[in-house]
DNA sequence: CCCAGTCGAGACGCAACCGTTCCGACTCGT
DNA sequence: ACGAGTCGGAACGGTTGCGTCTCGACTGGG
């Protein structure tokens, strides 16, 4: 009686690479949990964190709901796994011996990330939901924010060394100058952007951190 | 038959201020309209935008989800109506006759939004919601964001007009400058902030404007 | 070669909201 | 005093997603 009068004979998952699933760990190795992990993050983009059915997510990975959960217990399980394990491995910054040179290699970075539609609609629905899901944002903190601040503060504390930058340099402060101004370019107002921008906000940035 | 045995004497709305209402326009004067809106921004801070149940604004606002319906067609007109309209209000840049002192008070009049609770929670969720919902972006750019990026530039060509800063400042990345880093600390990082925080970052600012 | 395990698919009961509609109570302007 | 309009409240049918469970098909390791 059910509406699909030929289910087609079930396309089987053609070719299966070797790769071990594991419960709760960060997998992407088998072509399913591939799909799974694609069509999460599509939806993520779409619909946000709050709004993310896992349900929706099957559907679109091509797969049932039971193949999720028999891999995750809950979404946000799921969404710490996944969301940490892109996070992590891009994490490349370049050491290219001059601060000037780190500086525009970070903003780079930043920049090429916020421009990609699925990191530019994903990265604020997880900061805008760190702020009412503490869980969530206790894990991102963790595994996301810690790691790349620690990075970027690596790239400053080189300066020092080298002695383009004083030692008392308030790191703090040069952090957020660091990420804030072009976050708040590319992710929130949403403003146009020339493409010598980065050069130019290499140097004032450069001149706040040597005030 | 109702489960309510004594429908309360519907308490009623003690003292109507004579204040009009219109459908679609900004409205906050009786006391029901009132109730819902504080409701709104309540439940807008615990649930976010995507998950706003208007059933959930008319129970915490002790109404019925017809009064609701009454005064806006959608979620989206009541929330461009309720947020425009806090956030037009809340922009007080003062003139203070220095640079310095400008920018020490726009710092800390978009510190203290960010420090009280509901905006805190709000403002990020919103700014995520627009990266999926053209509607609401485009009508809050243009209430919210345009007019205090109109103030902030008015700080800046103050400053230029007095020869604190040279004519050729780049305002667009001095904008960006200027509340980009204070936005990222506590909006997303969350990172903690020492007392005299706004005025080690005031000097960074001025520095890199002049650069 | 066969059996344990996973596959896609979907039905299940349950819960939350949607937007509308009706209700009786109340208030206000005239 | 009365009618128009709003009030809180609750019901309506419809939709969506939850998490579980059951299918038959398929596959790989022993």
């Amino acid at each position: 009686m059910p509406s699909t009068p030929a289910p087609q004979p079930s396309p089987p998952a053609p070719d299966r690479p070797p790769g071990r699933r594991l419960p709760g760990g960060p997998v992407l190795q088998d072509s399913v949990t591939a799909a799974i992990a694609a069509a999460f993050f599509e939806e993520l983009a779409a619909a946000g964190y709050a709004r993310l059915s896992l349900e929706a997510v099957a559907k679109r990975a091509g797969a049932g709901k039971a193949a999720i959960y028999r891999r995750w217990t809950s979404k946000l399980e799921m969404t710490v796994d996944l969301v940490s394990a892109v996070a992590v491995d891009a994490s490349g910054t370049a050491d290219t011996g001059t601060l000037r040179g780190d500086v525009l290699a970070f903003l780079s970075e930043v920049a090429d990330a916020l421009c990609r539609p699925l990191p530019a609609r994903i990265i604020p629905d997880l900061i805008a939901e760190g702020g009412r899901n503490p869980e969530l944002a206790a894990a991102l903190f963790s595994t996301v924010r810690d790691t790349r601040r620690a990075k970027a503060a690596e790239l400053l504390e080189r300066a020092v060394d080298r002695g383009e930058l004083p030692a008392d340099l308030d790191r703090g402060i040069a952090l957020d100058l660091l990420v804030g101004p072009l976050y708040w370019r590319l992710a929130v107002v949403h403003t146009p952007t020339a493409p010598d921008h980065l050069d130019r906000l290499t140097d004032k940035l450069i001149a706040a951190f040597r005030a």
